[in-house]
Order: structure tokens, then sequence, then C-alpha cells
DNA sequence: TCATGGCTACTAATGCGCCTAGTAGGGTGT
DNA sequence: ACACCCTACTAGGCGCATTAGTAGCCATGA
């Protein structure tokens, strides 16, 4: 997966950050005055974000309102794995991963793999309670 | 941190696996038959990864000697916490990658976690034997 | 009805970074 | 002295992202 470029990034930012399917003209004007932005130059990012599968559209009049396809933290997963991927050994990148990461997100990554091993292996311990 | 490019990546691989560091000579000869580059491509792109600071070089006769500056493992460790960094919600970020990364590499980073929290903070149950 | 404004579709220039390699020149060994 | 190898310099091509203009269409309001 190509990550992102920058003002894709930007945009994306602003679909995810979002409530709703978003119009192009709120992304321009939102963008502004940080970064004025002719509107076809918008549009046409949208068009090729939609075209490369980052977002769905759907008819409001004549205009399109864009919507994420997948949430921000799919994407960030999908960044981690794919540089995960450039290791030969796993074992050592993860080992440097975790090593070098912040005590804080050390205790953020234990959660998630203490809340995703109960869902893949219930045990009397930490099963739900029905 | 820019990640590499493919070719760059392709000669950063073979620099990393080598044991010692390596003449341009070497890496040409190595990509034989798979590769086929002239001599001064693969020089170039050593010259670039040096000049970004990926590769250091010291004289051999009138040749270079490259070794690499890091680790592949670290290379691999900064592209996940860059990508981590694309996120606003580490949490939910982390439990994403958690939740759909394999079993293997689940229990992988469980030990690296593990390892990690023996280092920073050992108790009398974690602490290696002396 | 007619003009105005906004939106789309199409086209395109520009720039950047990587890949690829040639040429010139200098040192080294036979 | 000649052949070979390596470096330094230069440069073209390519893909992709960024940026935007123009033409045309349609809806709304005067």
């Amino acid at each position: 997966m190509r990550p992102l470029g920058e003002l894709e990034a930007v945009i994306m930012d602003r679909v995810w950050t979002g409530e709703r399917p978003v119009l192009v003209r709120e992304i321009v004007d939102a963008l502004q005055p940080d970064r004025p932005l002719a509107y076809t130059t918008v549009m046409t990012v949208m068009e090729n974000l939609h075209r490369k599968g980052w977002l769905r559209r759907e008819r409001d009049g004549r205009a399109w309102r864009y919507e994420a396809v997948g949430s921000r933290s799919q994407y960030t997963a999908e960044l981690m794995e794919d540089a995960l991927s450039t290791s030969d050994d796993r074992s050592t990148a993860l080992a440097q991963f975790v090593s070098q990461m912040s005590l804080a997100d050390a205790a953020l990554l234990r959660q998630a793999l203490d809340a995703a091993s109960a869902d893949v292996a219930p045990t009397r311990e930490t099963r739900r309670p029905r």
C-alpha cells in the first residue's frame, strides 16, 4: 500500500475528522486560510483518492459527498504492518520497536494485546460475562 | 524519515546481510544475474545512501568500503514508529495493529514487551539470574 | 427569461525523487 | 607504457503528487 502524499494526508485528515460525508467545498473552506488552494486542486486530489479507493462518494445534488472507506487507525495499522514486513527477522524488529517506544505507548500496546488475546482465546478469567 | 527506494532497499539488504563493509564491486557482482546493473548505477545509489546517512564508508585503496549506519531492525522499527505517528489516537491504532496481526507475531510482540519491561522495571520474578 | 455562480470533467504544467547510466580522468599493476 | 578499475561529475527518463485552468452544464434568483 502506497502511503498518502502530503496533501492527500491533509485532506484525509479532514475527512476522517468530519462527522458526516463532506463536500469538496467544505474541505476547501476548512483549509482556509492555512492553505489556500484552488477548488479544482482539492477536487482533483479527492477524485484521485476516490479512484485509489480511499474515499467513497455519493451524489448530493450536482456535487459529490465524500467519506472515508477505512478508518485512520486502519490506515495507521496497515502502514505499521507494511513497515514490519520490510524486516527479515520480525522478532528482532518487534523487540527494537518495543524497546524504543515510550512507556505510555508500551502500556497501550500491552492493553491492546490483552484485549486481542481475550477475543481470540477466551478463558474463564478473561471472558466477558454474558 | 523517508523510506528507502526500491533499489536502495535491495542494496541496503545486501549491506545488512554482509558480514563486513562491502565494496561497490561486491554489490554489483552479488546482484548478478538477477539484476544486471551498471557499476556506476550501484555506485551512485550507494553514494546517495551515504549522503543521506544510511551508509558510512572508509577508504580501501582507491575504493570505498561501505557499511550500514543502523541495523535493519532499527530501520523497520523507525518505519513502524513513523507509521504510528500518523495517528491521532495511538491507543486505537495500536489496538487495530494488534488485532490484525498473526498469532505468531502477537506472541513475538508479547515476548518483546515482557523483555522490555524486565529491563525497565526489573522485579524478582522477571529479572535474569546473575 | 436570462444572467450568475458553483460544480464537474478534462487537460496539463511543474517539481521532486529515484533509477539508470555515460564520460572523463586518475591511479595501479603488469 | 598499457590496460584496467574506481571515482567524480553529469544527465536523461519515469512515475507520482501537487497545482490549477478552461469549458460546459445546471440551478437559482432577479
